[in-house]
DNA sequence: GATGAATGAGAATTCATTCAT
DNA sequence: TATGAATGAATTCTCATTCAT
């Protein structure tokens, strides 16, 4: 008998194709049953429910970013390097993924009162795990030297909150590598010239 | 005949409260009637459908900001000090609303369809007009040696998207000042150390 | 000081052409208000209710093909001459009406139970007058052999029935005269060729 | 599995049965649902909406005149037959059918706009196709010598519009076989006694 | 009497979830 | 397991009617 495609990878992926292109109140369970080739009823075989679902998928992004961050930390250089590579992956991360957003956003207003809850409890701890990994770089890289004497734990919000951005590009006029670079240099080295600041 | 504060206007802000608290979807046209003190059919006196209301909310939103931009671009000043105004004035401009939060992103991915028709109409329009605003100043900024030769939309888009940062309170522990700076900080001067790249 | 147009007047005549045109239920009752040129609460200071405006339209129209139907009878000619009689002149009634259409029918089957109710107490009866006037010329024909020894009050009822034909008009290609007297000649001598018939 | 009595069918007739009863406005999609044993949902499986569900029926019941006609038409008889056969198989339809009624009439004044535009797309059409198949009847009955020189056209509707009596049986004191025969005789020989009129 | 803004009951429709097969 | 027909709770929106002015 063959072995087809781990189900719930298939329903997962078809879901984040919805959820991402329709958002997650218009997404129909219909969309995603579809989308995955199978009928609505098996998406309960292997979720609860809708929201359980999309929790799934947040947490899987930030279970990647994690991992990801966690293998940068790893690595014996300066904490800008660290900063610049991690940029440079989420950059290949999502290039890769054309039909992907972000679902992670730090703050997650306008979310219904069940899911903020279960985001609560589920996405929360990872989000914050997260941002403080993002902090600890940013850290060293201050105890270094390499980096301004500014707040850690916000620099690493505003870091996250970077990450969409990457995404702009339905706006036809903007060239992806001019925008990450565009990023790259606003955030590492900001707007104004250093010439002048001087 | 006494007339009481304007209905309508008790309306958007009872529907701005509703939405940013539940989101476009969850938020109930009783909620936002019970909000305002008002029937679920006067909401349709003042507007054709839930929809329009918060397409209302959204585009007004958008005309602050442009004309708060207006004012400021007139002033005879350098497009540094434009910038930081600008920083200032929404910094100020969002601290006396907790309750509000931006609706205003630069894309509105996860939208319906009917209400991305609506947005594509009535909101696209003042959010490229603001964006080019923006674009417009870090342009003389470039020209005047003030800013780094950066491509100015995409910076523009970077500066509107940074606009809800201004948020992140309801992690107990950041303090606003703190925050208001650490975003200016890098915005203006990025997040390496100067000294450290010369 | 200027004595308007009885203004019960005004709005039963706004109402009949609102309710022909629409029908009792998609009638709105600012639809009413609006072509009679008051406001919707004026309507209530002169009626109960729609329901209550419906049924006293019927009831007049009712009212007055019983006066006609009354003033023919008292003439003395034949029961053939009756019946011409108000044939042409409902004919006329209606002619003069084009946007009026009968409201009447025998039965008033697909009106709601509020409607129905009323129907049955207020118009009723009226209808069973009218029916019963007709079915005495009818009657009357019989006895001096001018009509064909049918059932009386079927043959009225088979005449009310025919009344909304007169309203064929809206298929273009009928011309009011031919449908009158096509109307009257197969109510009169039936479809057959008599010749034929021979 | 067993597939118990069609449930398209099983919605149709207790529609049927509830519009009848009420009328299009008055009935309420829970009437229909509870008619036919299912739950409101069930309904919009079948049918796209209520409007949908209406135009079905009198489109069947069109369909299936329009057929009887067509059979009639085949067989080689005289006009006169044939409209008498017309004649009698509708009063068998009906009779059969006591809950049943016309949903046809020539003239849809009376209904919602949204309703006249589906009727004029979905119904009109086979309503004058049924016209157009008598008045054929009605044309060939004339240059046979059978029927007199009328317009046939307006003869077609002349009949069409009579099907509605033959529901005449809600008056108590009005027995079938009265009517049916009431309603023959004046169609095909009018009120006038031949003797009379000679 | 007249107005029309406000009300809220009521109806259509949608869609997450269940469950018989 | 897998299915998808069936369910019915939930939500938007309409409009007859009321009532303060």
């Amino acid at each position: 008998m063959y072995m087809e495609e781990n189900k719930e990878e298939k329903i997962l992926k078809a879901a984040e194709k919805v959820f991402l292109s329709k958002g997650f109140f218009p997404a129909r369970m219909q969309d995603i049953a579809e989308a995955a080739g199978v009928a609505k009823g098996t998406l309960y075989l292997y979720f609860k429910d809708k929201t359980s679902i999309y929790i799934h998928l947040i947490s899987h992004r930030l279970d990647d970013a994690i991992s990801m961050i966690g293998m940068i930390n790893k690595q014996k250089t300066s904490a800008t390097e660290k900063m610049a590579r991690f940029f440079d992956e989420i950059a290949r991360y999502f290039a890769q993924a054309k039909e992907t957003t972000s679902f992670v956003s730090i703050e997650n207003i306008n979310l219904s009162d069940e899911l903020m809850k279960k985001m609560k409890v589920q996405v929360k701890p990872k989000m914050f795990k997260l941002v403080d990994l993002i902090a600890q770089i940013v850290e060293s890289g201050i105890k270094s030297n390499e980096f301004k004497k500014i707040n850690p734990q916000i620099t690493a919000m505003y870091f996250v909150h970077l990450i969409p951005m990457f995404f702009i590009s339905r706006m036809q006029f903007i060239n992806a590598k001019d925008r990450n670079k565009t990023i790259k240099v606003l955030f590492f080295d900001g707007i104004k010239n250093e010439k002048e600041s001087k």
